[in-house]
DNA sequence: CTTGACCCCGTACTAATGTACAGGGTGTAA
DNA sequence: TTACACCCTGTACATTAGTACGGGGTCAAG
């Protein structure tokens, strides 16, 4: 690639796999800067198609488009705004990490769903997959059965 | 709890830890069966607080409710429909385990950029998220950013 | 200097997943 | 029997993250 070429949005879009409008988008929301324009158009780095991706992938571990902002915003922070940014930085670690035990817990529970209930000669009542999930789950968060509430102990 | 008492929908409701308003969206869906009425009102079983309960569970592992719905129409399946049900499950594993790849890659690219940027003494120039996660993702899937494409070579 | 691909802005629409009324009915404790 | 919490249906609104469209401007190859 020449360097010296502009890249216009249809190109940056293009490159970082998602739709102009979605670039145009992530501007009125303030996750990309604007470019300054040149005759109207708006022309593009390679840094920001690095930036796009960045925003995708930041996405596919569970940020929302605002988080993703937050944190691109403090990038650029110094002092108080650092000890924000690494808490936050911690807490979305835990978060993570206590999504990994789950999806770890849902491997093994969808196994055993498959086992019994794909499996070519099962039989019809043995394909229960409330009783694979609620096995397999106590282990990560459980939710007690008991002390349900009815009707006849109405609040008043 | 007393298994003869009935359990009316706001009562359900609150042992499942969700609205009113949503179990009615459930049974809209079709996700969740509504039960016979007696006398304009529903009443429920301690199953479907477990039903429910399941289906947070799974949309918490990246179920869609249609794809809930797929997997509980097809629990009361037999024959040609389980090898069908048997080969989703086995995407869905096959998706989970990439996703927890992924997340693990995050932890990582997280606590790189917790302790660069975040650190009290750090300064702001060491602050990359970008960096943290370029680095971090290539074991993961990696995008090259070569071949970029500009305005100059235009599609004609 | 025209033409066709591409860009601009602003607005409206979509899909998924709920939430929130409005207007009326029900059931039980006092 | 009345009050009040709770239920019903139906429709509308909210949020997140885009996607599409209309009406017009720009640029570069031929």
């Amino acid at each position: 690639m020449n360097k010296q070429q502009k890249m216009t949005i249809g190109y940056l879009a293009k490159n970082a796999n998602v739709g102009v409008e979605t670039v145009r988008f992530y501007e009125r929301k303030g996750i990309l800067q604007q470019p300054p324009k040149q005759g109207g158009f708006r022309y593009y780095q390679e840094s920001d198609v690095k930036r796009i991706r960045l925003v995708k992938r930041l996405q596919d571990i569970g940020f929302t488009l605002d988080e993703v902002k937050e944190f691109l915003v403090a990038e650029t922070c110094c002092g108080e705004a650092k000890s924000v940014i690494r808490q936050k930085s911690n807490e979305k670690i835990s978060e993570i990490n206590a999504k990994i035990l789950e999806l770890n817990a849902a491997v093994n529970a969808l196994q055993k769903f498959a086992d019994s209930c794909g499996a070519e000669g099962s039989v019809a009542i043995g394909c229960q997959l409330l009783d694979c999930f609620e096995n397999e789950w106590e282990c990560c968060k459980t939710t007690s059965m008991s002390n349900l509430e009815t009707t006849h102990e109405r609040k008043m």
